[in-house]
DNA sequence: GTTGCCATGTAAACTGTTACATGATTTC
DNA sequence: GAAATCATGTAACAGTTTACATGGCAAC
């Protein structure tokens, strides 16, 4: 069984927090913060369907400010329950290693649907993943550090600095959950 | 026309680096830090195919310890031309939003392919767009993050602290290559 | 001579890209 | 009714994934 591609879940993630026409997808995508997702019609339109014909999301005509009828689509029950079991999912080493994209989707949607108590769950678990792996990856650092042209250890470095700053995100990210937490 | 994925390129500036095989790919992938990429036969071997076919490299059987002979690659001229045609495009600022990993894999390779000078000016360049480019982030940042679920906010937070990141590295990394080149 | 492992190869299904085409409503 | 614009759709193609198949040599 073949996992979906990020894009369906970026798209059920969205429609559920506010219906939107793949024309309001698209232009989130051309304009907002999601722009590592491509708003070209041939993949939005598509996967839109896809996810209608599954049952996840219902699409219905609506008249916009003028002109054409937009496809207005909102989540299903049965698309509320497959988000929140793709968001429930722990998190694996392999997905913390090189998925970073899919985990900040998932972690950009859980406040909305699942609530503070999930989303603090998954910054300490994260934040453990990446403690035990930066270690292994500075010790690789130390053995081939040597043996690498001198740009390709700086881009190994970069690497590094970069699961570095997300751990340190994640762990001030966490307390500010847990204050949160203690104020009733 | 249509890029070329970043397979190609990866097979194309690590058998520039050092003659391989399909499987001494696998293995690369598999184990070392470029994990990012599948260490699926069925990507890798069609993409060497296709590489061969083009005339970029070029495969020779050769005996390993003992068993099957596999293909050892090399880069042709032509390949060698293509690959620093693609080290040295200038950087985009497409590029650096979007496509960290393109650009950390094409530096990756410069040093040994193009030498220091085009390593400091890449450093540089990817500096100066990183300049201004993250203004840009936290600009949308001030405007938007009161209308975020906090998860988002905090993902989208997440991302800036990375081009953060990566600026710090990219400045660091340059005095690094003036301070080399300094030293006759 | 068959078991087992190293190394390469292939086939079907699917996704995403690019580029083009079509629908529907207003404005002149 | 032509032009403009918002909105959706689709057709051809290429690359990846998954899963399976094959090729050659060693060892016993």
């Amino acid at each position: 069984m073949k996992r979906d591609s990020l894009l369906v879940y970026a798209l059920l993630g969205l429609v559920h927090q506010k219906p939107m026409s793949g024309y309001g997808v698209r232009n989130l995508f051309a304009t907002s913060a999601m722009g590592t997702y491509s708003d070209s019609p041939g993949s939005i339109y598509p996967a839109l369907r896809r996810l209608e014909a599954r049952g996840w999301i219902q699409g219905s005509a609506q008249r916009s400010a003028g002109l054409r009828k937009r496809r207005v689509f909102r989540t299903t029950a049965d698309g509320v329950k497959a988000l929140k079991a793709w968001l429930k999912q722990p998190l694996t080493r392999d997905d913390v290693i090189r998925d970073t994209g899919q985990l900040m989707l998932r972690f950009a949607f859980i406040d909305h649907t699942l609530g503070a108590e999930e989303a603090a769950r998954f910054l300490r678990e994260y934040s453990l993943e990446l403690s035990a792996f930066i270690p292994e990856l500075l010790e690789y650092h130390q053995k081939h550090a040597h043996e690498m042209p001198m740009s390709s250890r700086l881009a190994f470095e970069c690497g590094i600095q970069g699961f570095k700053a997300r751990q340190r995100w994640a762990k001030r990210s966490a307390a500010l959950y847990e204050r949160k937490g203690n104020q009733p």
